[in-house]
DNA sequence: AAAATATGTAGTATAACTACTACGTCTATA
DNA sequence: TATAGACGTAGTAGTTATACTACATATTTT
């Protein structure tokens, strides 16, 4: 017997979720709560399997819901259903304990999908925000010449030390340089790159993946 | 009919994705290739809808693979299908243009879904990929007080535009305060998360994705 | 080969930043 | 109800970084 327990306030949100969970096989059992506080007092009564939670109900929707509903129960599964699509909320809720995210406008097959992926023990997001995690990645793969391969070698290593947050006068040390030397290297690197700070220097090197498998030297510190 | 390019250098595989292919709806096509140049010369006789291409084959394994593929038919869907497991190729592969990414030893159902979403033109990573994928946004969700929460109001505020790149001046006009006391919040934002830099400091931020749905005031700039 | 760039290097003057210290509210806490 | 922290704020003196500028040695390009 599963016990699953769905905490939204629209009661037909509740329904069409239940009828899904019912048509899944298995021996089913649903709870309904209608908002968070009615939440947390089910769960402090009894023992859940799955939470179906819907971020967007009366009495918080916020992160610490997770953190709440997880003191409760540490071993359950928590699905958030909710209304935005956002992908960075799906982000932060998975990372605060939940285990799966999905959009309540998905069709019926990935409600299953999800629910049956949650209580197998493993994570889901929806197709968009996958896409979206993977763009994160893939993003600027425009085929636009990779604004690092234009960087010297000393450029490179001035680079690799600027991107590991070492100020200048430890990278003038480690090089053997002048700081006035490293800040030049700093300001070509900068110019080339097309950044205005470290921070966005990183995030450029990040996304072109400098260095990775590319045959590039890197200075070991 | 969907024609697809099978490039693997073992006839079993390929037999195997031909059997999983032709099992699929829809009026099928299968060419086979054995080397990456066999491969290329299919491409410049034929239009092919879906590369099913394994890194592994003679005739070199990486990424510009990828893009001699697309140079001849951008249009082309790719899966890219590999013994390897590590997350990193996947993501590469991605990066410069593949759709999809499919360890050899998956289920044929996995298969399926992975030639099913990539037609559909949307990208395909498995389950274990996935799963990495966000384990890299996740982890360290063990449940340790996250480090941003025993910020100030004000310290919070200024790490925000710290995270930015925006030098201390800016932040201390932003702001309206003195330079030296945007400086002392920087050392105790520093102090309180542990970090002895700005980067380190996006790093952790990132990794709590802090400031994304709280109702912290963050300041425009 | 000559001219134009790119690269490795550094100085000077100036601007930005840090360390340390200080101090008046607030707020838990003994 | 003291009292110890936490918070918001800032100054001084000393460090570190930046903007320009410069110049010799490669590399290219014409």
């Amino acid at each position: 017997m599963i016990h699953v327990l769905i905490a939204d306030d629209h009661s037909i949100v509740r329904l069409g979720i239940k009828q899904i969970i019912c048509s899944l096989p298995g021996n089913m059992h649903v709870t309904e709560a209608k908002t968070f506080d009615e939440t947390i007092s089910f769960m402090e009564a009894q023992h859940f399997d799955l939470l179906i939670l819907d971020i967007n109900m009366p009495g918080g929707n916020n992160l610490q819901m997770i953190q709440a509903v997880k003191l409760r129960q540490p071993q359950i599964r928590i699905l958030i259903c909710s209304a935005y699509e956002e992908i960075m909320y799906a982000l932060g809720y998975l990372q605060t304990g939940a285990d799966g995210y999905i959009e309540k406008n998905s069709p019926d097959d990935d409600f299953k999908t999800a629910i049956n992926t949650v209580l197998a023990g493993e994570r889901y997001i929806s197709r968009a925000v996958r896409e979206q995690l993977i763009s994160k990645y893939t993003r600027q793969q425009d085929h636009r010449p990779n604004p690092f391969s234009v960087l010297s070698g000393r450029e490179v290593e001035v680079m690799n030390l600027l991107t590991k947050g070492l100020p200048l006068i430890k990278i003038a040390e480690i090089l053997h340089l002048q700081l006035t030397t490293v800040s030049t290297y700093k300001a070509r690197i900068f110019e080339k790159t097309g950044v205005k700070n470290v921070i966005a220097l990183v995030e450029k090197a990040q996304m072109y993946q400098v260095a990775s498998h590319s045959g590039e030297a890197v200075v070991k510190v």
